[in-house]
DNA sequence: ACTCCCTGTTATCGGTGTTATCGCCGGAAC
DNA sequence: GTTCCGGCGATAACACCGATAACAGGGAGT
């Protein structure tokens, strides 16, 4: 046993190869994140990877706790203020946290939520475990009109389906608004007081409007164009309600 | 070229390579599937597969295709009656056949989502597109609150969501009711509570739409009143009626 | 000094997707 | 009828990949 430079040493090469790992896997795409490859990038020989890993995919859980700790530790020293604020702020402050951790870290979160069996990641289960406590604290305040475990996955499967949704389309072409809508959409269905929502009326008129666009008469194609792209714009305004 | 038996033969061995695959990949799992285990499960040498489907994704996009069309085959047969329902029933319809689907056919419906890149295999993009027309019905009915492409997204979020956060759960701790309550929670936040427009003729969504133009955020001034203008030109035009 | 245990290095195994190459056969064209 | 050619079956091969065995060296602990 090494006593001194033991854990300085070992530590050292193990976060060299996750940082060769991560780098590898932002840059080149997880096709690019082989053994060979991260061996090569971090300097080492390819059987380290297994005396300090065991496997690959514990290499890649080890750059997935990795990621997502540095992740979150930069977004808390900037908004750590929304650590005791009420339990519904915080669950969307981490909605928001998680959806932008998925749309900035795409392949490793296609890697993530890609596991079909063999469990979910070390990573992925902590993330559920900190979800859990936001949502316990829901139920002890006597805001929950569900039951606990089924609001827990309530969330849990719309924000996974929200980033796996924003991640297939096109940067351009995504919608801004789409994760505070399944927010919304969620919360409403899992709190006992409805957050009053709005008169949606006027949104229905135009949505249905929409739709008949193209059938209006006496307008050049260009008008209808122009009329659908700002109907769109309208009803995806982050201000979408009056 | 062949003539007569060629179609035969082709698509014959085409269906054979397709339903050793499936059956690998439902009974062995997805690692399973590797060309050449399919080769010799089909009775056919590696390289008719690179022959037939070019790659090994085009392999399984087949694979998905037929799987899919063969589900839903043996659904519709059953349960055809439902094609001309109300829009809802139909959307809620398709949803829980989307899931059972999902449940089915787990390792297919992992590889599916599992994509990162390269876009959505054919059989997702079938699948958009049959809930798109689903929802354009929706929209076209006056029932829609919001915008017709976040509706189509926001239901896929929560489907694809929901079926993967099933299928990362044991079998004997699903909750059976999740699929209803997300298909809930997104309805009743896509959802108008009546009807916008009683009559869903072109002008009288029109007119209706101009009391309401006023009130349409994320628009400028100038934008709301030539959309005003547009629409007036659009009521009084000769070809106005339907 | 001796013995372990860890590390670095090489070589190797089994497997995977994919492609090249070589006969071969049967319809097409003259 | 003969020749040609395009596709097919079959074998082998290529370039990787994950994973591991085997062995040399060197510092730690006794």
């Amino acid at each position: 046993m090494v006593a001194a430079q033991d854990t300085s040493s070992r530590d050292e090469v193990r976060l060299g190869i996750v940082a060769a790992a991560s780098r590898l896997l932002r840059e080149e795409g997880s096709n690019a994140v082989t053994t060979r490859a991260v061996a090569q990038a971090a300097g080492v020989q390819a059987p380290t990877i297994y005396r300090l890993f065991g496997d690959k995919n514990g290499l890649i859980d080890a750059v997935a706790e990795h990621v997502m700790a540095t992740y979150v530790a930069a977004k808390s020293t900037v908004v750590h203020a929304a650590a005791e604020g009420d339990p519904v702020a915080d669950l969307r402050f981490g909605w928001r946290v998680h959806i932008e951790f998925g749309l900035a870290n795409p392949e490793l979160y296609a890697l993530l939520a890609g596991r079909g069996a063999g469990g979910p990641s070390p990573a992925t289960a902590a993330g559920m475990e900190v979800l859990r406590t936001r949502v316990r604290r829901l139920a002890a305040a006597g805001l929950l009109a569900v039951d606990e475990q089924r609001a827990l996955m309530m969330i849990h499967a719309a924000g996974n389906g929200t980033v796996l949704a924003l991640l297939a389309t096109p940067p351009q072409k995504r919608d801004p608004g789409l994760g505070d809508a399944m927010f919304d959409a969620v919360l409403s269905s899992i709190l006992a007081s409805a957050p009053a929502t709005p008169d949606p009326t006027v949104n229905a008129v135009a949505v249905t409007f929409a739709t008949v666009v193209p059938d209006l008469p006496g307008l050049t194609d260009a008008e209808r164009a122009l009329m659908t792209e700002w109907l769109h714009r309208s009803l995806t305004s982050p201000h979408g309600n009056a």
